[in-house]
DNA sequence: CTAGGATTTAGAGCGTGCTCGAAGTCAGGC
DNA sequence: GCCTGACTTCGAGCACGCTCTAAATCCTAG
């Protein structure tokens, strides 16, 4: 009935065996479904392995949270999972491969900038559209510009 | 051999027969494949249907063009084919409907100023981990923050 | 101890937006 | 008139990112 499991935390500080969230809290918590959350683990975009209790359920601790978030906001950016699942191997590879990881961030910011730039410049056509027909309503005038002149 | 149908333009004014550019030209011109072009107007994205010529192939004029243009800026921002749809069968519908067009745009706009801010919003994590890599770079130091610290 | 909701896995399914293929037709320079 | 490259249709294929399913197992309140 609704388990909510919000960190037992018996242990002394973590990295214990029974402490952590259930899948379904973690979902709660990232806000992705717990469909993602296995779907992303399959997809190698976890850094750490996620802790299992001896019955083999998941349990999640704040860092896995962490770290899901950041996929998550990677996603949000448009990377590609295969991106983020290189990103992931980086981290966890550890120390060594910053200016890789730098590359990639790099190049993920080029990305994301012109993105914007593409959405800013097209915003542009649709507040014209939106003044056209604001204007056409003001004005109580028919429309006669897209429609079939030929 | 590599044709280019610069509109032979021999009737008078326009909505002749043999006037109008091939779908390649088309393509070229708004910037997308023929296969996308035959694509649109499958999924009922045109608002006037394309001339033809007598042996069916397409003559793209310029009110052509620039609707595919508008619909290709709608597209990179992220508006849904169907969504487009909607829009080309109002248009074509011709007057009476401003409200309706109005309020989709307008819809539309929302969705992509929350992209805009979503997008924005998560740059500045992308901004923290480069300037993080930079540091470390700059300082010579070994990553250990997202390491296997457990 | 038991009941029953939560979780597990691997794989299938789905929605979107193209992209391609096959087999046949067309257009226009020679 | 002919040859060849461009074009036609329309269904299949594909890449992506989830999303769902089934059957088995787990976990915990009672």
């Amino acid at each position: 009935m609704l388990e909510v499991r919000p960190q037992p935390e018996s242990g002394p500080a973590r990295s214990n065996a029974q402490a952590g969230l259930s899948i379904a809290e973690a979902a709660r918590r990232t806000g992705v479904s717990v469909h993602t959350l296995r779907y992303y683990e399959r997809a190698g975009l976890v850094v750490t392995p996620v802790e299992r209790t001896h019955g083999g359920q998941r349990r999640y601790c704040q860092l896995d949270l962490d770290w899901i978030t950041v996929c998550t906001k990677l996603r949000a950016t448009g990377m590609p999972i295969r991106v983020i699942r290189r990103y992931a191997q980086l981290v966890s590879a550890g120390h060594g491969n910053e200016r890789e990881r730098l590359a990639l961030m790099e190049a993920h910011r080029a990305d994301v900038l012109a993105k914007l730039a593409e959405l800013q410049e097209n915003l542009e056509l649709i507040d014209h559209k939106i003044d056209v027909y604001r204007g056409r309503l003001a004005a109580g005038d028919a429309d006669r510009l897209w429609a079939p002149t030929r």
